[in-house]
DNA sequence: GAAGCTTGTCGAAACGTTTCGCAAAGCTAA
DNA sequence: TTAGCTTTGCGAAACGTTTCGACAAGCTTC
């Protein structure tokens, strides 16, 4: 590989000479510019980023560290990296995939004392989360995909869940609905800290009572089982409910399957719909579901170009905080509610055909 | 951040002393050693890559190239990354996320022009791969997940296709199926050169007709309209076809759909299985699918862990290739076939309660 | 007791950049 | 004409490592 001293050479200048008229960093005759870079073009020359970030302190490498798999990672969390490493690419940036092990604040120890890179994206952060507290006392360049309960000054780009639970809410009433469930995340372990679960159970809650909607929210499924279980209860206690939304993939599957054995249709005898889940798993389902797709790769797009704007810009200037919306997609699960469900109940005989999901 | 020297003069030695003693490349005295070691430890010294790179030549950083995430990229493909990540992590080094743009080639003489990779992790790859080619002719260490043609010396870890074929007609064949269908990936555009659609195909073929069952394997599937296409045409003019096997998800939904509207039952009048899906995706089908799940993490894993023994080990020893079996998950999806299907399909009127896969 | 090893440590060079003080011009203004 | 300024380019230092020749001391061997 030729260096800037090859490339020196041939132009006949100094090495320092060549630095600057690549950089711009100090003016150069044009001739001389010219020169230079017909050199730097005819050798291939490509800077050394090592040489570089050594001396300038500055590598252009951000981490996203991502935690372990847990079983639920799906392909929204890895959009952040697809999305980061996108953008981070078109800024001239590069984006390390930093698996965390078991002790994450060890790990950012590690990651940050390397000189390796120059700023960390936080993805799967809890509402109270000990490595944004590190990395700020730390003093080192961060921003964070989700966000903790008391961001404050720290960047982070986040899904809009107000919004979010408007337009499922929106979506629902305009079908006609008037009483509607939410089925959660468990409140135990992981998710106790979660964020998304939090914030979409409350803005849900919000936003059924602004819409003067029934609302029953404290359901909660993470499996298959789990799902079918909360739907026997949600029928036998609100029988009201024409309208379910549903956080968790494999709670979804058992919900449907509980609904066909009631002789239930969806759309027909309820409304289903998922929430945070992408349409190519919405689409899996059949009928397909109507979901709230999440901005995921968007998501990790800003992250890291929030980061790399305050790498490259004043780097104590007003947080950068953005809430994106989630994409409503519609399925063939939404309908208005029946008429009257009880007279469809005994009516589950239907002609095969019709369980396709009606609308296709 | 310390630094060697203020390792040196906290030991009291000379800053090369201390580089041998961490490092181990030449002897020490033991006192000297602890001492060393007690002062790193003191400082919380962490070596500084670049500097390490830029006279060693070695960064430790492997870069794993990752295409633009066409439509139908899914979680297998992104758990080559985390597969990758955590493999690299284990035996210290990292893994950058290096997005492909339109033009691959110079996107590879862009990464290998920085002096900031050791090796590159390819995936996608095609049968004919001009990426490999390159590669080769630079001299760049790097190794494939999935594989070219004619792989020749070049490390890479695939799917064991011919064992996966294997597997999956000596389930089919175990429950007593006598003739079974394939449908593969579309030949046109992209897939005409991918690799998992040509050898599965092939190998189907192979396995079905060394364990003498019938095979229809000219059925080709990417989207749900499709998939509903293809079985209408296979059970129009296969009707001896009582199990299918489906390359691609999309294409699983127009079967599940059209099998229904047919009257019929899954698994009783069809057994139905996924071929190289996760058991994430099968388990969101309803009844459940089998599946034989890639193990994608692990061709990520091994891809990671192959190139850094070539760059660890002998550059040039014999090549690493290894072929990894698939997983077969079994769901709801799979039962002996139909004794007699007319008589079945006249009883497509059951309760309803049996329409949710029988097996739960 | 000198020659020859071995063991342990040192110092300096090198890796490829960026940064910055400095100087040689050429120009302007008095 | 000369002092002062601007433009342009140079050279050296620095970044934090690794690598390697040199060398001092202690030991063996005859």
């Amino acid at each position: 590989m030729s260096s800037l001293r090859d490339v020196a050479e041939r132009a006949q200048v100094a090495v320092s000479t060549v630095s600057a008229a690549l950089n711009g960093t100090r003016p150069v005759a044009a001739a001389t510019k010219e020169r230079i870079e017909q050199a730097a073009a005819e050798l291939g020359y490509r800077p050394n980023v090592l040489a570089r970030g050594l001396v300038s302190k500055r590598t252009r490498i951000l981490a996203l560290l991502f935690p372990a798999p847990r079983s639920g990672f799906g392909l929204t969390e890895m959009q952040f990296a697809t999305g980061a490493a996108e953008a981070a690419s078109e800024r001239g940036y590069h984006l390390l995939l930093s698996p965390e092990n078991a002790d994450p604040i060890e790990e950012l120890r590690h990651l940050t004392g390397l000189g390796l890179v120059d700023g960390v994206l936080l993805m799967e952060v809890r509402l109270d989360d000990e490595r944004t507290r590190w990395l700020a006392e730390a003093g080192f360049p961060f921003s964070m995909i989700g966000r903790t309960r008391e961001p404050g000054s720290i960047d982070y780009a986040d899904i809009d869940f107000a919004r979010m639970a408007g337009d499922a809410v929106a979506h629902l009433a305009g079908l006609g609905h008037r009483a509607l469930a939410f089925f959660n995340h468990s409140t135990d372990g992981y998710s106790a800290q979660y964020g998304p679960a939090i914030r979409a159970g409350e803005e849900f809650e919000a936003a059924a009572r602004e819409a003067g909607l029934g609302y029953v929210g404290d359901f909660r499924a993470d499996s298959a089982e789990q799902g079918r279980q909360a739907f026997e209860r949600l029928v036998a206690e609100h029988p009201e409910v024409t309208a379910l939304a549903v956080m968790n993939d494999h709670a979804a599957v058992g919900v449907i399957a509980a609904v066909a054995e009631h002789g239930w249709q969806i759309p027909r005898d309820l409304t289903l719909m998922l929430v945070l889940s992408s349409a190519r798993v919405a689409e899996m389902f059949h009928p397909r579901l109507t979901t709230l797709e999440p901005p995921s790769a968007e998501l990790g797009r800003l992250g890291a170009g929030m980061l790399i704007d305050r790498l490259t810009g004043d780097g104590d200037g007003p947080p950068r905080q953005r809430l994106v919306a989630c994409r409503l997609v519609t399925g063939d699960s939404s309908a208005p509610p029946p008429v009257d469900r009880t007279e469809r109940r005994d009516n589950s005989a239907a002609p095969p055909v019709d369980r396709t999901g009606g609308r296709r």
